[in-house]
DNA sequence: GATTCTTGATAGTAAAACTATTTAAAGGTG
DNA sequence: CACCTTTAAATAGTTTTACTATCAAGAATC
């Protein structure tokens, strides 16, 4: 006996849900591995097939193509970072404190859902920083956005910019600073592992700590004054 | 009798510099009206030789691929911004009206270079919006950050720092401001026009003005207050 | 126990990405 | 200006990626 919390995505990401059989949960599993190992230009379904001893068109029966493999793994990112900020910040009252718990838990990326086992969540938060930006960096972005895809990051958004207009109803951008503050929080942690001259966040003992002080800087220092 | 300004990039970008012949300025030119067109993944250099009718190997001779080619039009792009942000800023010494100019220089894309008639600054910046991040979300960063690809653009968020510590040296982080600033200025124009829920900005008469505002309040916003 | 339905394997095609070789043109030298 | 050298560009490939069509095996249903 025990609660399950099972993760349901937009129909339209995939051709079979690959949650719902073995092999669908190995890709799942092992593109996100390999994905980080060889970053997703050289991600190939050819590559993912072998490495699971299975073939390229047993891969295309689940997906499409590698971008909504792509899309779908962010999109499962973020629907469990949105539902733990939801239930980090239940019961608690004052604006100020839910955009802090909202903060932290965004950067809190190990955290891992324990009734899925077959998707390594800090694997997949290092695949976001790497290439969430690619998501709505194509041609495709309007038809998949009419699709939903970024249902998600949006309403994220909009949980994010609600605290905003609690804590300061006169600030004008309340909208554009939680898009800013999700951005930020995984291209600083990007900068900082690649170009490290553009941030001030280190790679030294974990640059978790660093970016939640640097996004609650950025954030309540914005929102103190009118 | 004039004055030319001409841009010269990196020697590692290309295999040939494309400035110095005919092909290679209308393979610069082309490209840029192309990706803008289909958008970077369906770009490729077989419909590009087509297009100036020529052939696929004669573009290979001038660029390795077309990622490189890509990072190429970027660096072109950033060179010319960091210019003319140095132009516009000499002589001021106000800290704050530095930071100003140099973000009312930033978010003025159509302002192009008379000496350089084979680039269209306006549709180049399009591309920037919209593909600019990828230059540097791949798995050949580092090498490439080690080539110097990335020198102008830092040395841009080198600028936009020093200003944000003139104004107030008690500000823990002016360079992941600065790099913050210089991606927004994009970011929130490529939200705009495609995920306008992430925003205030929005695509009516130009939104130019608008994120010039928007850049300014955080800036000016985080720097108010210590 | 036959049949439909699902799932995975095999074998292919078309286009993209890149190379090697050949041909043409330009530029300089005796 | 004929010859040689150098460089640019075209032709014709190969390999890899992306994707499809067809087929076979096994499970579920009637």
């Amino acid at each position: 006996m025990a609660i399950t919390i099972q993760i349901k995505l937009n129909e339209n990401l995939y051709l079979r849900d690959p949650q719902d059989t073995k092999l669908g949960r190995k890709i799942i599993q092992n593109s996100i591995l390999l994905i980080d190992e060889i970053g997703f230009e050289d991600f190939t379904f050819k590559k993912l097939a072998d490495r699971i001893n299975s073939t390229e068109a047993s891969v295309y029966r689940y997906f499409e193509n590698k971008h909504l493999l792509l899309v779908y793994l962010l999109c499962w990112y973020w629907e469990w970072v949105k539902f733990r900020i939801e239930f980090n910040t239940i019961n608690i009252e004052d604006p100020h404190q839910r955009l802090r718990v909202a903060i932290e838990t965004l950067v809190e990326s190990s955290q891992s859902n324990p009734s899925v086992d077959f998707v390594d969540e800090e694997v997949l938060h290092r695949i976001v920083i790497a290439e969430g930006s690619k998501a709505y960096h194509t041609k495709w972005v309007d038809k998949e956005n009419k699709k939903g895809f970024f249902t998600t990051y949006k309403a994220l958004c909009k949980t994010l910019a609600d605290c905003i207009s609690a804590i300061n109803p006169r600030f004008a951008y309340p909208r554009a600073l939680a898009s800013t503050l999700l951005e930020m929080s995984n291209q600083q942690a990007h900068f900082a592992r690649h170009l490290p001259s553009l941030t001030e966040i280190t790679m030294e003992n974990g640059n978790l700590i660093q970016v939640k002080q640097l996004l609650e800087t950025f954030a309540f220092g914005l929102l103190a004054i009118t």
